[in-house]
DNA sequence: TCGGATCTATACGCTACCGTATAGATGAAG
DNA sequence: CTTCATCTATACGGTAGCGTATAGATCCGA
């Protein structure tokens, strides 16, 4: 059996990378070839059409995003305000990761099924904050608020271009962590 | 003189609605003729080429994002938590504004260009933002990073795909907003 | 009613992409 | 060194979109 030389992996490694560059519609067989060095002859022999290959690349991509990450947060422990800060720069500080789940955000408005997926990976990392947060936070909404909070930050602030003036974002988004992930005041 | 049976104006309008469905890909000249049901024949009488469009739709995107939502928030009053929650309505719950905001801002992400009118845009509604929380809050370190964490919720709850039990996300949209425009208790 | 500016339909060449077909190259197994 | 599955290059027809050209329709004002 002759080695793959371009298998499967390769090209939904490289589809994923141009997800994370111009989302979906930028995930085209001819270019993803070009940038292989191959001509698109192989590729049918793996995927139905280009559909079969978005799909698999969702795959991959929640395969990632859940399983390896709770895996390597709940391996490498530590207090709960550094596993919140691992987890979020495991995927969104990830040069790799982070484009693809931002790309994988803004399907997710445009097709259901990516929406479905989306989804379990939230429900996944949301559990992940209740957790966290939970330990120093005794009241459940105030939890279920700042579980929200935070996991809207760690994603909003890729959407957000505002300045801070003499503040730098790590500054201010250091601040705001303080704000959400210390014990409130009122509680003892 | 004649009057423009489909102006200027319908393809900057139609233009929105396409980007606002399918990001800036989906803004295509033939396309938008369809729907307004007129061939592309006269678009290029208003339009150098496709690029202009999309110029002109983020300088109409701009006008609106900026100066009519300020002008609408000042012009109207109430306490700060009322003005906040008034200027988030404006684009957020807006049906026509806000998935035009959100695809401008995954634009953003790749192109440079519309990142610099994004970034003008929310340093308006971060000024905004700031001078509202400011009323109540004495620390500008934390005004800066309460006014961020407010910005990426409104930002971030449209990418975000969780559920949370039995409690609706309006509710915990809602608890979130106590913590952040509420005058913290450790606080006079 | 007529002139002329303005919008519109149609047709064209061009490029990019999809999915299919097919013949050739490659390399491990025997 | 042959065999054979696997990968690859190439070519094809089809669709969709861009930008241009041009002739015709429309409608205001004189």
């Amino acid at each position: 059996m002759a080695t793959a030389r371009t298998p499967r992996e390769r090209w939904i490694e490289e589809g994923l990378r141009a997800l994370a560059a111009g989302g979906p519609d930028a995930v085209r067989v001819e270019a993803l070839a070009k940038r292989l060095g191959v001509t698109k002859g192989g590729f049918y022999g793996f995927f139905a059409d280009r559909g079969a290959l978005l799909e698999a690349m969702l795959d991959t991509w929640e395969r990632e995003s859940t399983d390896e990450v709770v895996e390597r947060v709940e391996l490498e422990g530590g207090d709960p305000k550094t596993k919140i800060h691992r987890a979020g720069m495991l995927t969104f500080s990830d040069d790799r990761l982070r484009p693809i789940d931002l790309a994988v955000r803004d399907w997710a408005r445009r097709d259901e099924a990516v929406a479905e997926r989306l989804r379990r990976v939230d429900n996944v990392r949301m559990d992940l904050l209740r957790e966290m947060i939970g330990t120093f936070c005794p009241d459940p909404d105030e939890v279920e608020a700042r579980s929200l909070l935070a996991f809207c930050v760690a994603i909003g602030a890729n959407f957000l271009a505002a300045d801070h003036g003499h503040r730098t974002r790590a500054d201010v988004l250091a601040r705001a962590a303080d704000l959400l992930l210390d014990r409130p005041p009122g509680t003892s």
